[in-house]
DNA sequence: CATGAATGAGTGTTCATTCAT
DNA sequence: AATGAATGAACACTCATTCAT
């Protein structure tokens, strides 16, 4: 049923995700539908809450394969899972982005907030790569929206004339060149 | 006229922002408001083309105050001022980012685009205190990208504990950072 | 529910036609109105093909019955069963011709390229009736026209003094008078 | 101002008739309208009111050109008339008989009326070339409805493959049948 | 007289949601 | 559980008309 509102976000948009519309191309009745979500609001919450958890295993995923990695490894691991998960389907992740509403409140479930879990986790456990003096949480803020927006700008966002693979390249020189500052 | 969607939009969110009530905010007839703007649609992209002038004189006026500084000077300016830009109505900003429905189209209008091109500005007249062999291209992906989500998550989406004026040091070391890697 | 139409249509005229009211008359809602039309047009379009229909039939009717009959007994009785037709509801008739719009591409549907239909089933099984060297499509032209407008002439637009029972009289005359010249 | 109104009409229909639009392609403001008329209906009046004086002058001065002709001279050349009233410009003629609302009441001044005034008239001064018994409210009767129908006809609703030369033979044909009967 | 900005009642239409079957 | 006809509040938008300038 989700996949039915994907179809329909990319074939007309947002406005074209009428609870009856989605419900015809999931191919059940429109009650059915108020079975599953107790309205509207709730569909588009499950769906970026779905596109979430993807982006999440991903990201996870790639924190676990690194636990013996260096710093500066496992960093160019999470930005390039990060472009990775997001060029999957880059046109839903724009639409998601862009089009779909967010639940206001949503912050706790937030990509950044996960995302900010696991550079808190990399970063705990090599404490020793880094200068002892700076301070985590400052850390963590610049990382969280820098490869967030990066990897997010090098797939929907690059400027002409710049392919994924430079932009990722530059993308991961950024966050060592923070690191290492 | 686009302050009353501007009220309606902080006091009950985009969805009470019909033209009938803004109409009606605004103390003139919903005649009147089509006299102005074709359709709602139009409204919105208004509301953000003013937004976005804003940001822009802010960052162009920063750029001339600075046309003699140091390429650093420069850009601890130029994010100091993304983020006074931000922080002067941080509800608004958060709201025209994630409420407020985008023009499909806004490409070359786009907050985005407008910073690359002060970047090209800032770096092109001070190629000299740049390592030469740097691809002007991918840095101005990489600067606008940061500049952007680091101003604007300094002040809409700082993790608890972490002030503003940190978050905005912060910034300015990372930017910095990146520039002399 | 197109009852609910003719009721307002007699009662206050075209202009009163909103499909809020003709929901509201009907005993529906607006919503059920819109599962049956797709748009207002569509509404009018429906009366007008209802009426249509049912002239149709009285004519057809005429046809079969006065299969056997001469020629001059069949046109008088298709020139009587459109008077019948017509003033069946002459009121109705009246608002239907002169304020429902009419779909502009209804030509094959009218009423008049039924009446054709009719009469050249008519003169094609009676040749032997009439003068062989006359023009069918001319003759259909002329009937078709003169026992439309005579008929509704007859019931909505009789001088004064001039009796109903005497218009029918007169228009029977006139169109045996032609097929005889 | 009211060719405007006709242009409006060719170009886009009634409905596109609105009194700014009129304004607009008058070259006058729209308060200027509503000096001349005084609401929107009086527009379409004074429309149909120029149209019927047309035709009005034209059969009157064909009766005028034939006063000393026999009846059925007359005939033809009124027939004749009503026919090249119509073709002058069929499009407008088709588009005030079907989309162009009429005055309710408009009665008396009805192109129907007029005709009946003018074969009143023939007829009244040819008494002699007429059967004596024969009723005169009903001649006219049939005679209006016939003459109008006809021609109307001829240039608006001619069958295909009918030339508008034929059709106006026939219709001759049809008139002068009745007359003499 | 002419203007045209302003008015606002009223329109057609949509669509999230309900609930009897 | 599943259905889908029915609902009706609410919306974007139009346009005949007015009236201060």
């Amino acid at each position: 049923m989700l996949d039915a509102v994907v179809k329909i976000l990319k074939g007309d948009g947002v406005q074209a995700v009428t609870t009856n519309r989605v419900a015809e191309v999931a191919g059940v009745s429109i009650g059915s539908v108020y079975q599953y979500f107790p309205d509207k609001r709730a569909i588009f919450t499950a769906l970026h809450e779905r596109h979430l958890q993807e982006i999440g295993r991903i990201v996870e995923g790639k924190l676990v394969d690194h636990a013996a990695s260096s710093l500066d490894d496992l960093m160019r691991g999470l930005v390039e899972a990060m472009i990775q998960a997001h060029a999957a389907d880059p046109e839903l992740h724009e639409l998601l982005s862009t089009e779909v509403p967010h639940r206001a409140d949503m912050g706790a479930r937030d990509i950044e907030v996960r995302l900010r879990g696991a550079f808190r986790l990399a970063l705990a456990s090599r404490a020793s790569d880094l200068k002892p003096a700076r301070d985590l949480d400052r850390m963590l803020f610049v990382l969280t929206h820098m490869v967030e927006a990066l990897s997010h700008g090098a797939v929907l966002r690059r400027p002409p004339r710049l392919s994924l693979a430079a932009a990722r390249e530059e993308a991961v020189r950024a966050v060592l060149a923070y690191l290492h500052a």
